[in-house]
DNA sequence: TCGCGCATCGTCCGAAAGGTTGACCGGCCG
DNA sequence: CGGCCGGTCAACCTTTCGGACGATGCGCGA
């Protein structure tokens, strides 16, 4: 038997794991809290499970499911299988960084998340399809990673602001912010501003 | 007894909206699909419900949840309670326009699903809470809708496009677009593509 | 029918952004 | 120590945008 504890703060998602979970004649919910933080005090207070099934974004996001993924998995050696949303490339990068065993969309089919289940508490990873494909896109285009300075005049910019406002903002001279975005022109390979943040935006770097 | 019907493409979701409501001592699931297509067909076949439970956006979006809300309340006379992930305010307007009932965030607490469904069974009117509060926001920000083709120009716009480029996609002068833009930038308050474009994201307009 | 909003196009000009080149400085690493 | 990279800045030039006119045609409702 299977034990799984749940982490979502979506109550209807939440109820939707449990009906699938406990629908599986070899896995059971023992426990299921509705932020990352109650799930990491659930798992220090001496509660334990085969497998975590973590949600990535919290709606009062003082801690991420990225982190907690990193913290579980490190400090309580137990698999953790992220179930999200949305998965930008980002997210997913996180969270395969930080250690997670398993990456799903809400959307996948039942019999996947159980099959992921299974997989994690027998310590295999599991992708879900669509997360495949997505990781291999990222794999053909280098991406180019850019400087945290970099990262946050294009934050700015994606913000609408001016080269001159990011320029007050920032304490540097307009002349910087344009070397900065050229710079990331270049690396991103847009040819404007706004594309910059375009690209920015469906690459999740914001 | 009240007789439910769900739509929604997210399994996980669906068994969570069946738990439930199943958990609940005065209703019942009647029938589920995955698609807004499936669902009109279920009805238009002699399917009877006292309230359907709607998403409104589908992965395969051929139809959308507003279109399907508009049938359902014209043609079937069954009130529709909308349960969406993310509530921009554009949804929001037009499934309460299309005729929606109620209108429900997925992160929503349980009871407050179970309300919903209630009153709609019962002809009443119920928006969650945070919608609501949208929907105040609204009212205060006039907002200044935008015209069809304005809003074609300004998802360009986000998307990255150069005036030029957008008006070759319009197969319009270049010169139109910039007048396009300049209505935007009024309408939103703006004073720059990319703040337009930062504007209509903040604002769900995409 | 008259007006109004919408979409279309044009011109002109100044402001903003983009591209290029070159330079300086401060870490960090081999 | 000598590079190399990242961040900073400058001058210059080209392209693109933005704003301020005006003008036409079309459909729709008062």
């Amino acid at each position: 038997m299977i034990d799984v504890v749940l982490a979502d703060d979506h109550p209807v998602v939440r109820a939707g794991l449990r009906a699938v979970i406990d629908g599986q004649p070899d896995m059971r919910v023992v426990h299921e809290t509705s932020t990352a933080e109650d799930l990491l005090r659930w798992l220090g207070g001496g509660g334990r499970a085969d497998v975590v099934l973590l949600d990535l974004r919290f709606a009062d996001a003082r801690m991420g499911g990225a982190a907690a993924t990193g913290t579980i998995v490190q400090e309580h050696a137990t698999p953790v299988v992220v179930v999200t949303t949305y998965g930008t490339d980002a997210d997913i990068l996180a969270a395969v960084e930080a250690g997670a065993t398993g990456y799903l969309l809400k959307d996948a089919p039942t019999d996947e998340l159980a099959r992921a289940i299974r997989s994690a508490a027998a310590g295999e990873v599991t992708l879900g399809a669509d997360v495949q494909r997505r990781l291999l896109g990222r794999m053909r285009a280098p991406g180019e990673s850019l400087s945290a300075r970099e990262l946050e005049v294009l934050r700015l910019v994606a913000a609408g602001r001016s080269n001159d406002a990011i320029a007050r903002e920032l304490f540097v001279s307009v002349a910087t912010v344009k070397s900065h975005l050229a710079h990331i022109s270049t690396k991103l390979g847009t040819r404007s501003r706004t594309e910059a943040a375009a690209t920015a935006r469906e690459r999740g770097m914001l």
